[in-house]
DNA sequence: AAAGATAGTTAGCTATAGCTAAGAAAGGGG
DNA sequence: CCCCTTTCTTAGCTATAGCTAACTATCTTT
C-alpha cells in the first residue's frame, strides 16, 4: 500500500497527464509545493513499486496499478470536497482539510458520506433545514471556546 | 504546534490521568501500541516543549498548556465519533477512521460537522429520511466498484 | 536487606519525506 | 553547432517517529 504522500504524487501525476498529456517533474513539484529533488526521489520509489514507469530525463507514466490507485484517490478527494461544499464549508478550508484527511477514510465511511451527499442533494427540504439550523446556531457557536 | 503524533500522546496521557489518577509509560505504550522506549522519547520531547512535566522514573503530569491541547484533541475526537455514529458507520470503522483524520480538520469544518450532528439529533425526521435513503441506495452501491 | 521481577531509559538503528547545493542532461537561440 | 537556460538528478543533510537491545531504577517478595 502506498503512503499518503505517495498517493498525493500519484493523484497529481494522473491529473497532469489528463490535463496536459504529460507530467513533468517541475509541474508535480510546484503543484505539491515541494522541491523538484523531492519529486525525483519519490518517482524513483514509485517506479520501484511499479506504480509509475519512470525513465530519468525522459518521461513519467502511470502503470495500470498506479493509475487505478490515482483514480480512487482522486475520487475520494472529490467526494470529500463535494460533501464539505454542500455543507457550506468555505473553499479554502475545504482544500486544506481534504488534503489532510483524504488518505484516512475507510471505503465504508466514504460510502456513508457519499450517501449523505446524495441525500442532501435529492432532498432540498432537508438541506434547507440544515442550513437554517446552522444559521440559528452560528452565533452561539462563535462565542463558545472549543466546542 | 504539536504534531499529530504528539497530540495522540497528550490525549492518552490526559485520559489515563482522568481514569486512573496517573499516567505510566507502560500504559501509554500499550494503549498507543508502541514500545515503551518510544514513549520515553516522546515524553522528553513534550517536556521540552512544556506540554508535560516529566521527571524520569517518577511521574508524568500535563502542564496547563498540554492539558488544554489534550482536551481539545479529545473533544475533536469525540465530535467525529459522534458524527460517524449518527450516520451509522460501524464501531470498528469509526475508531480506525477517527484516529486517522482527527488531526487534520479545521475548527470551521468541525463546527460544521458539529452542527450537522445537532441538526440530525434535533430533527429525527431528517435522520430517518437519511437512513431510509441510505437503505435504498445500499444495494446499488455495493455493486459499484470505486464509487 | 538482598534478589528477582517489573518498569523505565538510553543508545543506536530504521524508514519516510522533506530540504539545499552542486552538477548533468536537454532544448532553444544565435 | 555551441552556448545558455531550464529542467532534472544526485549526494548528503534534517526532523519525525518508530524499533531492538542493553542497561538502570524501582518495587516486591522473601
Amino acid at each position: 500500500m502506498p503512503t499518503p504522500s505517495a498517493e498525493d504524487y500519484l493523484e497529481r501525476i494522473y491529473e497532469l497527464i489528463q490535463q496536459k498529456g504529460y507530467a513533468r517533474v517541475i509541474d508535480i513539484a510546484s503543484s505539491l509545493k515541494v522541491q523538484s529533488s523531492s519529486v525525483t526521489k519519490m518517482l524513483q520509489k514509485l517506479d520501484n513499486e511499479s506504480l509509475v514507469k519512470y525513465e530519468k530525463y525522459r518521461g513519467i507514466t502511470l502503470t495500470p496499478h498506479g493509475e487505478a490507485i490515482a483514480q480512487s484517490v482522486k475520487n475520494r478527494h472529490h467526494k470529500l470536497e463535494e460533501l464539505l461544499k454542500i455543507l457550506g464549508v468555505d473553499e479554502v478550508t475545504i482544500q486544506k482539510d481534504v488534503e489532510g484527511i483524504e488518505h484516512h477514510l475507510s471505503p465504508s465511511t466514504l460510502a456513508c458520506l457519499r450517501d449523505l451527499v446524495s441525500f442532501l442533494q435529492e432532498d432540498p427540504h432537508a438541506l434547507r433545514a440544515f442550513k437554517e439550523h446552522r444559521r440559528t446556531h452560528q452565533q452561539a457557536a462563535e462565542n463558545t471556546a472549543d466546542n
